[in-house]
DNA sequence: GCAATACCCGAGTATTTTAGTCAACTATTA
DNA sequence: TAATAGTTGACTAAAATACTCGGGTATTGC
């Protein structure tokens, strides 16, 4: 699992997608201008995006992209992991000099935690995170924060 | 909030460190080796680790790092900010070209979920990684995943 | 049918980050 | 005082990121 901008692109412009849903097929011109990401760049993500079936395309004038299924079905984790492939583990991949001894220890913790953080993005969808926004104008986060606690607590 | 290999290593360097405070002051030259780390660029990184204040020297001979306090009050999120340092945060830093508009809205939604990957980081403590890994020959994790969804909505 | 729209695709490139080297230096201990 | 081990800075190779360019192809509206 890797979070780097080029993440936070796929997710923006899914966001953005999400959106404007009920607009129809949404160009990449559109959310190029509205996110300030190039085009050309948008294009290389949305091919990746598309490879991994999370949007469909439109071809000819008004067409876009449009989200292949309901923004509730597509998770976070997932966007990410289409733009980023190759996750590469943890540079021992079963062979090379890690034996049974310290090395593979703290390789198999980095990997663990890597996990829990895969595992807690794909329990967020789309929609979620709109519904968050939407809804956040009436109750103006005077909660979250401190309950994180029992969450770690129960993913742990 | 980013997670890189450059994090990876910080997180299995301070968890090396953790496994053998016992020993008295860890070289940096024990955990290149046990790591497969290049001697020189931990030194860059924990030039980093020292400057946040998560670990401190101890020169000459019999001579290394140390955690600065307790496994349990170090928090992974602590360690992947230490090295990664400038979050730049959503490239529109209040000026620029964004508005009121899509843009702040989309953006503020990426914020809102970094920061939740971050506040997610920030309740797993090394000793909480170290005890895990401890227990786990006892409960080969049978259990872990589907309890995510219960946690994720504490959070949201 | 033809022009405009907008996806599709591959090659190329500038910039940044990552990962690592090298060399000189300082503090500490045996 | 020699060996150890952290401290610092400059420098570099390789990879990833972010982006450009130039051509495609499918579709629609006039």
């Amino acid at each position: 699992m890797r979070l780097t901008t080029k993440g936070r692109y796929a997710v923006t412009a899914m966001l953005d997608l999400a959106l404007h849903i009920d607009q129809g097929p949404v160009s990449l011109a559109d959310i190029s201008e509205r996110q300030g990401i190039s085009l050309s760049y948008l294009e290389q993500l949305f091919a990746k995006l598309r490879r991994a079936d999370l949007v469909c395309s439109v071809r000819g004038p008004g067409g876009g992209y449009r989200l292949s299924r309901e923004g509730q079905d597509i998770y976070v984790a997932q966007v990410i992991d289409a733009v980023n492939e190759s996750v590469d583990a943890t540079k021992c991949k079963g062979a090379g000099g890690c034996q049974q001894g310290v090395t593979c220890l703290t390789h198999h913790l980095w990997q663990d935690l890597s996990e829990q953080i895969h595992t807690f993005l794909d329990g967020i969808s789309l929609a979620d995170l709109v519904a968050r926004r939407e809804v956040q104008n009436v109750a103006d986060r005077q909660d979250g924060q401190q309950d994180n606690k029992i969450a770690v607590d129960t993913i742990l």
